[in-house]
DNA sequence: GTCTATAAAAGGATAGAC
DNA sequence: GTCTATCCTTTTATAGAC
């Protein structure tokens, strides 16, 4: 029995152009025809295999959003203690923007510009951030570690790991002076720096 | 003798509504019929005004990029020690955000788009934030404070001020399930808890 | 300076041949 | 499935009366 999911090389290459163009450039400045061009195929293709501008959006923007949180069940079950996990957290992040640097941004943006779609996206990716929360609520309890309040702590951990690679051509210009390389440097290092950085502030000797 | 830069009435409406516009929707999404509906004023008047959507958008973005940076020289002039500097730089970033929520992904986004305006942006307007950079990396000398490097402090302390900003609406619904009171609460008391977390990381005991 | 009307361009969508 | 040609809507920009 075949696939229902059955894709075409056609469309298959027309997800892939539409995932650079509109990750890139976000919905609004987007242009079907700059999809097309990429995908090395007419226009009017786009139209035969998603209908509309919107309808290729969609499926392109959910398929970013559920790449765009690590999968925390997964790493809090195989995590032995809280320093693991949180290693493990930072770590898939900070790969996860090395390897797409514009995700965060667009997320961000489009989320932005549409904060109500969420409640229908987290149902659909099945997303559920609230759960490193109430570990670390639970963790604050149990005196592993140590913070006034969980919210605040996740709120800097996710600041610190998503914002350079959010502001990255800011960052690189204000901060680095362009110096690509050390910039370069620097985000590497960062799953290290970020975990020595929370380390300091949550393992209080 | 009058002003050179007189503006007329229908100038500053206009000026006014297009902050409002271009900063919510940014550039690509921004409607000219919007911001003159916004402005009570006719279409054809924002051309007469500024030519083109592209200038008037120029003449926004260069305003809002100027507000975007504190004046790091006067701070550092009236400061009478490297922590009543920091708290006056974090404190004057958390009340323009407060002020102006859409300021941070609006800058961030721009430019992204356009990266290589950054230059002339920066010639233009006089922002040098390097000298943040470079205060700081004197103060790890002297011993005054503790940090790895200079740089790295720096994009902590951007990143725990803005983020949350600029990703609004995804952390108020991710952290604080939508409670808006608590999140409004959270931001307004960011500029203490930043402040208190910072000083926990470089005034070591 | 301000308006109405309209031109001009861009961009999304469809028809129809192959 | 894929293409060309074309339509139609949206949006920017201008002409010209007042």
């Amino acid at each position: 029995m075949m696939e229902k999911t059955t894709t075409t090389v056609s469309e298959e290459a027309i997800l892939t152009a539409a995932r650079n163009v509109f990750i890139v450039k976000g919905m609004a400045a987007a242009r079907m025809q700059e999809i097309a061009d990429e995908a090395g195929i007419n226009k009017a293709m786009l139209h035969y295999y998603f209908r509309s501008k919107d309808k290729l959006f969609e499926r392109v923007f959910k398929e970013a959003f559920k790449d765009f949180w690590p999968n925390l069940e997964l790493q809090l079950k195989e995590a032995t203690d809280v320093k693991v996990f949180l290693k493990t957290v930072i770590a898939s992040y900070i790969d996860l923007f090395l390897e797409k640097p514009f995700l965060p941004n667009f997320i961000i943006s489009e989320i932005n510009n549409n904060p109500e779609r969420l409640e229908v996206l987290m149902r659909e990716t099945g997303v559920r951030p609230l759960i490193l929360l109430s570990y670390l609520e639970e963790q604050i309890k149990l005196g592993t570690i140590q913070a006034t309040t969980a919210r605040e702590l996740m709120v800097n951990i996710i600041s610190m790991c998503i914002f350079p690679f959010a502001a990255r051509p800011l960052m690189s210009r204000m901060i680095f002076n362009n110096d690509q390389e050390a910039f370069n440097l620097f985000l590497l290092n960062r799953k290290e720096t970020i975990f020595q950085t929370i380390s300091q502030l949550i393992f209080v000797k």
